[in-house]
DNA sequence: TATCTGACTGGGA
DNA sequence: ATCCCAGCCAGAT
């Protein structure tokens, strides 16, 4: 893997940032953090960024990218994306469900009810964003 | 340089 | 609702 130009270190710095911002028990898709971060095409890109997060992470120094909560991005579809890693999958429900989440299993994936669990930036969530608390 | 791949999405059939 | 597919764009070969 190449060393990553400063322009891209921007947009992975971006998405720790915006990933770091996840409230504990909740999820927020790859698309919502591409909007966010103003990239919206980059939503594979986001992917791509968590995909190589041990490596990309490397390059900062932010403590707070230690403990980088990957596990609260999901897809549009509220469905634990398919990776090369077939483990990380069971590996990413279950520290879900560790914070709350309900996961559940439909035809060998698993999902989660965007409508309880997803969060949005717009979203106007007023009884759901005050049962945080950071482990 | 050319081509393929993927932790994505939204829209059309 | 489900399936399919073109667009997307940085990484990998």
């Amino acid at each position: 893997m190449r060393q990553p130009t400063g322009e891209q270190l921007v947009f992975h710095h971006s998405v720790f940032t915006e990933t770091c911002k996840i409230p504990y028990g909740r999820v927020t898709s790859y698309g919502q953090i591409a909007r966010r971060i103003y990239r919206p095409q980059n939503a594979r890109q986001v992917g791509m960024s968590l995909k190589n997060l041990t490596t990309y992470t490397r390059f900062f120094d932010d403590p707070e990218f230690q403990n980088l909560p990957w596990w609260r991005v999901v897809n549009s579809q509220g469905v634990i994306s398919k990776r090369e890693r077939a483990e990380a999958v069971t590996e990413q429900a279950t520290l879900l469900r560790r914070e709350g989440v309900i996961v559940s299993e439909r035809g060998g994936e698993y999902f989660i009810d965007l409508n309880e669990f997803g969060w949005f930036e717009d979203a106007s969530d007023d009884s759901k964003s005050s049962d945080e608390s950071d482990d």
